[in-house]
DNA sequence: ATGCCTGTCTGGGACAGA
């Protein structure tokens, strides 16, 4: 079972982009973020009409998650993180799609720093922690896929240079230390598992030429429960994605779990 | 030193993104 996640950055603009990487690359699960679109804008026939079923929690003009399955539909579990009725961003929906679960996940970006934003962003990640606790204890196979906004290390495998980045969100010790305590809990970031040392950039700034540059960030993870984690079997980040016209400022990242396995 | 681009909603600027 391959499963992505992509950050479109506007779902109606990306359309076209979207279509054609899911024709090329036909993952049976793919976690959207940045739809920046309301729950009835959603383009819902176009991705039916390409064999996807969906589900999703829109916003207009910014946040919004969405899970897709190739040739079924996903069965929702969850939208929004529980432990704050008053946090009204669409950043998290959670289904099962056969017998895997699945998280579609956009952390907050947090800057400036400090501030209201950055105190919302450690707020939501710890938010978050909590929740993972209880799907990692799950059985079954879990897959948390998103955009964290974290820059997990200063090594040339997460971030091409800190220089422009010091004071940034997602390099702070408040995020990198949250990250750290979701990992710790037992969860498996799966495309480092499979390559330690190697740059895995996901997200290129539009400007001053950072994609050309590859002046990246790997900032779009898919973390696996220990159910999920020898499933594993391949992984990687379609970086051509990037490249191309109109294209969103994240590569889709994708996984590859081999059939769960039966326990006698 | 700086959202330098891009998308969205709007109604030409502002906000958000990372």
């Amino acid at each position: 079972m391959k499963i992505a996640t992509f950050n479109v950055n506007g779902i109606t603009v990306r359309l076209p982009r979207l279509l054609e990487w899911l024709a090329e690359t036909a993952p049976d699960v793919a976690c959207l973020q940045e739809l920046k679109t309301s729950d009835e804008t959603f383009p819902a026939a176009a991705l039916r009409d390409a064999g996807y079923g969906c589900i999703w929690h829109g916003q207009k003009g910014f946040n919004g998650v969405a899970i897709l399955a190739r040739g079924r539909e996903p069965v929702e579990r969850r939208r929004g993180l529980p432990g704050d009725p008053d946090d009204t961003h669409s950043r998290y929906i959670e289904a099962e799609v056969g017998a895997v679960v699945v998280a579609s996940i956009y952390l907050p970006n947090g800057n400036p720093q400090p501030g209201p934003k950055f105190a919302y962003k450690l707020a939501w990640f710890e938010r978050l922690i909590e929740h993972a606790r209880a799907l990692h204890a799950e059985s079954r196979p879990v897959v948390l896929a998103g955009d964290f906004n974290v820059v997990p290390t200063d090594s040339v495998g997460d971030i091409y240079s800190t220089r422009s980045w010091q004071d940034d969100a997602l390099l702070q010790p408040e995020t990198r230390a949250a990250w750290q305590r979701l990992l710790e809990a037992g969860w498996a970031d799966a495309v480092r598992a499979l390559y330690p040392d190697a740059p895995l950039y996901t997200f290129w700034d539009y400007f001053r030429n950072r994609w050309q540059r590859n002046s990246g960030l790997r900032i779009d993870f898919l973390l696996l429960n220990r159910a999920a984690r020898p499933t594993l079997s391949a992984a990687g980040v379609d970086r051509e994605v990037r490249g191309r016209e109109r294209a969103s400022d994240h590569a889709p990242v994708w996984i590859e779990l081999d059939a769960p396995r039966v326990t006698a």
